[in-house]
RNA sequence: GGGCGCUUAGCUCAGUUGGUUAGAGCGACUCGUUUACACCGAGUAGGUCGCAGGUUCGAAUCCUGCAGCGCCCA
């Protein structure tokens, strides 16, 4: 560490450490040393999209990571980062796509699937390693040499496996049904990919004739209710034709008088002067009406009940002859008569509760859109082939054309929206894969639902069969899982509760293919399939949910020779699925016609199997054994439903226990304004420029620090501006310190360089280093100051409050250490390098100075403590700053003492500091009194450095202070003061007349002067003294009252009650004092 | 509609179980290049703790109601 540059720069030192890591296998987790000593820490990365670039959610989310990793190893524990990456189905095949569509003009379709996923593999290989760089950029030790991918070959054989294990269970089913439809990705989503979106819109009120009108004579008009127009809407002034030319008026019934003005209008059928009934249906979605194929009232609802098991003419499509538009009035419960008209249009192709209700009343479900969101032809000529949305404008005109369109109005309402594509989605009837959530009872019931964190009250989980607690799950204390911040853990309880299948099938092409391959029925040759298949058990498999078998029956080839069977059908045709995992078994499938699911899985359904599935599961490996449960994960709560919950599910179903004990939830990166961070804002940073600007270090202390436990975090470069002068800071306080060695303020005379780095490398047997009977009051805060951020710092990491422990580091290292203890250092380590004119004014009350070599072992003291305190400090900021400590550590030579493996190869490995035991406190005599009685000496600076102000003396300036002290004062600690107010001289004065008008304050260690010659602004000066005498004045008025008070006085804690009568006496001490020199700048 | 969170200095946030004059960083202003650091030091200004009630000797803190903002679920 020869010739320091002035500032740090951390260019030239992080790839440097980073490499250095990497070569000693730091970060290389070991099964086999795990012992009861040296227990297991483990954490699995959140794997990141394989192809996608690290934005400041990576950086918050795997900085904490890796504080914990790095906290974990210096508690000497054996630590596994586990990373990887995730092959993100859509996203990455959407990328590939759009590459494609841009460079060849070509669809996937265009060049088939196998050259496709050749293109999307080649464009892994080509960007997938960029996140893991950037990963390296950031300081985050990971175990690379366990680096993992959701498409690896064994991965892609565990998929597998949970797949067909689940399906043989029966909890994995084909359905059609109801699935959220992505028209721009073409496939079906779940329904925690969908996305709800407040959505400007319209809502149209179109009317239909009932069929079968006129019913009654009764319900013929009555007499001059003709005029009944609708209000004009202006521009679309073709809704007034609308009505014309026959008016319509309400039908005298009771339904429609709750309602308000303009409804009233519309609800309840209306009769025009032929006598024929209409009925006013409003809808958001007009161009769904070709697929209706009902309409439904509710059977209670007094307007409409007698119209049940009438027919209604269908509008839409126009060319169609009225009688194949006739679709039944129906009763239905579930219709809201307070909303719209109260009549609903039923499409039970296009919505799902509709569908719902279509089901009830076995209605048929008329599908008229295309899968990529276009209208077919069952939607009628001039929508076919359209776009829904413009198919709904079309519609609408339709309407309008033939008068049935009777209001449009802008409404606003929710609409789900494809998360991925950013498109709304369409409620689409489709066959897919869906899967019945396994072991969802204990990974509700682990989930610490209590605030406690003791543990003590615990939910008891209420199981079917008359279970009573954990205890009955096999889930003692210790296997519960605790959630950080605790509020997520109600989110998780009620969506667990609300639970619903997922539909786990993607209509893609990247992902990990279906393992099932489908054989129809009415091909006999199935039947004879590899003389283990029969006609016996195709029998079998008739009417029961699935028959197993072996099909290549060769022992130990393949790890399993099951194949289930199950028979579907139904709806097209009746077919056989098998679904295997052994690669043997399906190519005997593919040889006797069958063809596999050409669908692959949903990218959760490999991630959920992560903890495990990159361990080596299903072998009982080390790693597994030692690692599994993991401690901590680390996530954002948008995914507590994607992979949090159905990991824990996972990991009952198959490794028997919870995946991780802690869960901690990071909050979401915002720009300054609030914003989340997103590409098309363009907000957000890049954080590798911020890292090549202002360092790793940096990025990751000024994030942590401004990232409160389970807050929102509003990102603004000031913060990495500011982790980047804190390190600048360490830097300089490590420089002032090489200094003082290289200045020759070594112990002996004689010693070397090594040896003086030994003396004051602290970290082990400091007792032997600090002499305890030449520390200083100042030295014995910063110890004390020292052990009170050690405690702080452990204790917020350990409960997760990372900013709370930068803030601690922060304050202590700054503030304590940098402002208050370096400077009063300086009263040692300069003394006798320059004159020591400051102290022969008071040698008369002062014991006498210290002889030469008294003063240089005072000042290796000193070093001494400046050492202990920066190699406690340099650890305590490991986990946050990595590389400038071990920079540090090793620039300052304090690893050169240190076994190889507890910080002598690196600070990685150094040990955690403790807070001091009682022995060492003895050792050194610290006792509490010297942190009150420094507080007091700065308290005297910090007035002091208040008089230079009133005397409007520049802080340059030498100036002469005089204290009349009201205690003995050490000539070190008048000489600290001196230094700290960079004063000329301290005169400590027990009966010092000041002159008239001479600024003072009143301090805890007595009456400070500045004596100045005339110059002092009266005028200011009385301002200053008066408005503090005021101030002193109200409180204690305050106080006093207080103590007035009987009620007060009687019922409060005696301790509370000495407080306050303290506080009485103090204000008035300082009353006292400052009305003195009110009268002495009067008289 | 249900649930959760937030509201304290110009900005971003601390404030533990109620108990001194409600703290910090940034920003602003003033002064200063004193031999670690101008990526610095010293100092100053700035808050009726969202609003209204209540409990209490005492409320930023506990309770109730209201308002605003945000998120999640339906």
């Amino acid at each position: 560490m020869n010739e320091i540059p002035k500032a740090y720069e951390p260019q030239s030192v992080e790839d440097k450490w980073y490499a250095f890591w990497l070569e000693h296998g730091c970060f290389t987790a070991d099964p086999a040393r795990v012992t009861e000593q040296r227990p297991a820490y483990s954490i699995v990365i959140p794997p990141p999209n394989v192809t996608g670039v690290l934005h400041m959610g990576h950086v918050l989310n795997n900085t904490i990571q890796d504080i914990l990793a790095r906290k974990a190893r210096m508690d000497g524990k054996e630590v596994l980062w586990l990373p990887g990456t995730d092959h993100a189905g859509i996203a990455t095949e959407s990328m590939v796509a759009k590459q494609l569509s841009k460079e060849e003009k070509k669809s996937k379709r265009d060049i088939g699937r196998e050259e496709f996923l050749k293109r999307v593999w080649t464009w892994k290989e080509k960007h997938g390693g960029i996140i893991i760089a950037q990963l390296k950029k950031l300081g985050c030790s990971c175990d690379w040499t366990r680096e993992r991918f959701t498409m690896d070959p064994e991965y892609v054989r565990n998929v597998q496996r949970v797949f067909v294990d689940l399906y043989k269970k029966g909890l994995i089913y084909r359905g059609k049904r109801m699935v959220n439809w992505c028209p721009a990705t073409q496939t079906a989503l779940s329904d925690e990919e969908v996305e709800m979106k407040p959505q400007k819109g319209f809502m149209y009120h179109f009317k239909v004739e009932v069929a079968e009108s006129p019913l009654t004579p009764a319900l013929s008009p009555a007499a001059g209710e003709r005029e009944n127009r609708r209000p004009s809407l202006g521009k679309t002034g073709g809704v007034e034709n609308a009505v014309s030319p026959t008016s319509l008026s309400p039908l005298p019934l009771g339904g429609g008088e709750g309602q308000g003005e303009g409804e009233a209008r519309l609800a309840g059928p209306l009769a025009d002067s032929e006598g024929r009934i209409w009925l006013t249906i409003a809808t958001t979605r007009p161009e769904t009406i070709p697929g209706d194929t009902a309409v439904a009232v509710n059977p209670k609802d007094p307007r409409y009940a007698h119209l049940i098991g009438k027919h209604i003419v269908r509008p839409l499509p126009s060319e169609l002859p009225r009688e194949q538009k006739l679709i039944p009035i129906i009763g239905d419960e579930h219709v809201d008569f307070e909303f719209g008209t109260g009549v609903l249009k039923v499409t039970p192709a296009h919505d799902k509760a509709d569908f719902d209700i279509g089901q009830r009343h076995k209605l048929p479900v008329v599908d008229i859109m295309n899968p990529n969101g276009t209208m077919n032809p069952l939607a009628g000529r001039p929508l076919d082939g359209l776009d829904r949305f413009k198919a709904r404008k079309v519609a609408v005109e339709l309407l309008r054309e033939q008068g049935a369109l009777v209001e449009e109005k802008p409404y606003e309402n929710n609409i789900g929206f494809s998360q991925r594509a950013d498109v709304p989605i369409e409620p689409r009837l489709s066959e897919q894969w869906f899967l019945k959530y396994p072991a969802v009872e204990p990974s509700k019931a682990c989930v610490e639902q209590s605030d406690d964190p003791e543990g003590r009250v615990t939910r008891v989980p209420k199981l079917a069969g008359g279970s009573q607690g954990l205890a009955e799950l096999g889930l003692p204390r210790n296997k519960i899982m605790r959630f950080h911040p605790h509020r997520w853990a109600k989110v998780y309880d009620h969506w667990l509760t609300n639970i619903q299948d997922w539909c786990i099938s993607r209509q893609l092409w990247w992902g990990h293919r279906i393992p099932v391959w489908y054989f129809p029925l009415s091909n006999k040759k199935a039947f004879t399939l590899g003389n283990v298949i029969d006609e016996t058990n195709v029998a079998r498999v008739n009417g029961k949910h699935c028959y197993t078998t072996s099909l290549s029956g060769l022992p130990g080839h393949e790890t399993n020779f099951d194949i289930t069977m199950s028979l579907a059908g139904g709806w097209d045709q009746r077919i056989l699925f098998a679904a295997t995992e052994s690669k043997k078994e399906a190519s005997i499938l593919e040889g006797n016609g069958f063809t596999q699911d050409p669908d692959v899985l949903d990218t959760w359904f490999s991630s959920w199997l992560w903890p495990f599935a990159t361990m080596g599961w299903p072998e009982p490996t080390e790693t597994l054994k030692k690692f599994y449960p993991t401690t901590d994960l680390v996530t954002a709560p948008e995914i507590i439903f994607f992979w949090v919950a159905r990991m824990i599910m996972a990991g009952y179903e198959y490794m028997g226990e919870l995946p991780f004990r802690n869960v901690y939830f990071t909050g979401i990166v915002r720009d300054k304004q609030g914003r989340k961070m997103s590409k098309s804002l363009g907000n957000s940073p890049d954080p590798l420029e911020l890292i090549a600007k202002y360092g790793a270090d940096a990025i990751r202390f000024g994030t942590m620090r401004s990232a409160p436990l389970g807050q929102d975090v509003m990102f603004d470069e000031k913060d990495v501006e500011l982790g980047r002068n804190f390190c600048n800071k360490l830097w300089n306080a490590c420089r002032f310190r090489q200094m003082q060695s290289s200045a020759g303020v070594s112990p002996a005379p004689g010693s070397e360089q090594e040896e003086s780095r030994r003396d004051a490398c602290p970290t082990f047997e400091v007792q032997g280093e600090i002499n305890p009977s030449l520390l200083t009051s100042d030295d014995k805060w910063i110890l004390l100051k020292l052990n009170d951020a050690i405690r702080e710092i452990s204790d917020a990491l350990a409960t997760y409050n990372f900013s709370t422990a930068a803030q601690a580091l922060y304050r202590f290292f700054w503030n304590e250490y940098c402002d208050w203890y370096v400077e009063a250092s300086k009263a040692v380590l300069f003394s006798g390098s320059r004159g020591d004119e400051a102290q022969t004014d008071e040698s008369e009350t002062s014991p006498s100075l210290p002889t030469s070599a008294a003063t240089e072992a005072r000042k290796a003291n000193t070093v001494a403590v400046i050492d202990f305190v920066l190699s406690h400090t340099l650890r305590l900021f490991h986990p946050f700053l990595p590389f400038i400590t071990e920079e540090l550590w090793h620039g300052m030579g304090y690893s050169t003492d240190m076994p190889e493996q507890q910080g002598g190869r690196t600070i990685m490995n150094a040990p955690w500091p403790k807070p001091f035991d009682q022995e060492f406190r003895d050792a050194y005599s610290l006792d509490e009194c010297y942190l009150g009685f420094a507080n007091d000496k700065y308290e005297v600076v910090t007035q002091g450095r208040n008089l230079r102000r009133v005397g409007n003396i520049p802080a340059g300036k030498k100036v002469k202070f005089v204290l009349q002290p009201s205690r003995p004062i050490l000539p070190h600690d008048a000489e600290v003061i001196r230094i700290l107010l960079n004063a000329e001289a301290i005169e400590i004065n027990e009966s010092f007349a000041a002159r008239q008008g001479t600024p003072t304050a009143h301090t805890p260690l007595g009456e400070l002067f500045l004596p100045l010659e005339g110059l002092i602004d009266v005028t200011a000066e009385k301002a200053r003294l008066t408005k503090k005498m005021e101030e002193y004045q109200a409180e204690l008025t305050k106080v006093a009252q207080k103590l007035a008070n009987p009620n007060f006085t009687q019922k409060v804690p005696p301790q509370v009650l000495q407080e306050h009568q303290q506080r009485l006496a103090d204000w008035q001490e300082k009353l006292v004092s400052v009305k003195a020199a009110l009268e002495a700048l009067d008289s």
